[in-house]
DNA sequence: ATGATGTCCTGGGCGC
DNA sequence: TGCGCCCAGGACATCA
């Protein structure tokens, strides 16, 4: 569920924690999330300094003074939670945890267990296996009608499984795809390369759109969350299509009603009356 | 190369 | 009340 507004609220929320300050202790409470965590984690962050904070699609990068960087995909059902130091027990899911010299833990928890944690050498990050493949951020300038439409044109899948592929475009999910096409009147089931590039042309505005105004509500729900014991990772936000089965799709004029079919394995949420 | 399908994992919701 | 079943889905593996 976390997808790029979520991660990248979650990247904000962390900021004030851990920039600039020192991790004296990481706790490791299992030896793998979905992959392996390398044994040396401890080891390579423990007494180094946070310089930064980044996000590369759906991935949240912590840049050490060591040279080192840590990691974090949240999956699907992983968050964050920020605490002062306390004898509390730690909570089931809570998977890592960084300690700060700003007497704050940092806890890293995921039911699922769908997300990931590991660390590499800066200069490697581009070519570490996790992002070398990857294509351009949404929000990023690369991504215009031009491009979209270039990528998809000969592709024969749903235009809806082509924007979820991080190969074309990263950090879009089942939701704000979803909510996306809605919004542009394309039908999820089209194939992509039977999207005109005028679609391209007006689908690229509005994905940017939607995203950018996600992120905004994350930053507002950071407002709420700041001084609290709360988690970061999600946050309200009112999606016009997606979990709104039988409800009246919100498109001017349209009138439709939202169904939900599934497309190779997951729900899409759409309007057959306006996308086509 | 592409596309379709299976896999990982747990909690929550449902039917009986 | 409790049991079994199915679903949620990001990213990758594996197959044709």
């Amino acid at each position: 569920m976390p997808e790029l507004p979520e991660v990248e609220t979650t990247r904000r929320g962390l900021i004030p924690t851990l920039e600039g300050r020192k991790i004296v202790k990481v706790i490791k409470r299992r030896d793998k999330i979905r992959i392996a965590i390398p044994s040396d984690f401890e080891k390579r962050i423990e007494g180094m300094r946070v310089k930064s904070l980044k996000r590369r699609a759906k991935y949240i990068q912590i840049f050490l003074d060591s040279g080192d960087v840590i990691i974090c995909h949240l999956g699907m059902s992983g968050k964050f939670v920020i605490k002062v130091i306390d004898n509390e027990p730690y909570e089931k899911h809570d998977h890592v945890i960084f300690e700060t010299d700003g007497g704050e833990l940092v806890i890293y928890n995921d039911p699922r267990r769908f997300g990931l944690m590991t660390i590499c050498r800066e200069d490697e990050l581009e070519q570490h296996r996790l992002f070398k493949n990857m294509a351009v951020e949404p929000l990023g300038n690369e991504f215009n009608g031009d491009y979209l439409y270039e990528k998809i044109k000969t592709r024969k899948s749903a235009i809806k499984t082509m924007l979820l592929d991080q190969k074309i475009v990263v950090g879009l999910g089942n939701i704000y795809v979803c909510e996306a096409l809605n919004m542009a009147k394309i039908s999820p089931i089209r194939k992509a390369c039977d999207v005109t590039l005028g679609e391209t042309e007006s689908l690229v505005p509005i994905i940017r759109n939607v995203l950018s105004r996600a992120i905004e509500a994350g930053g507002s729900s950071l407002k709420d969350f700041a001084g609290t014991d709360g988690e970061l990772g999600y946050f309200q936000h009112l999606f016009v299509s997606y979990g709104c089965e039988g409800e009246k799709c919100s498109n001017k004029e349209c009138g439709g009603t939202i169904d939900r079919i599934n497309q190779g394995g997951r729900s899409t949420f759409y309007c057959p009356q306006c996308q086509k």
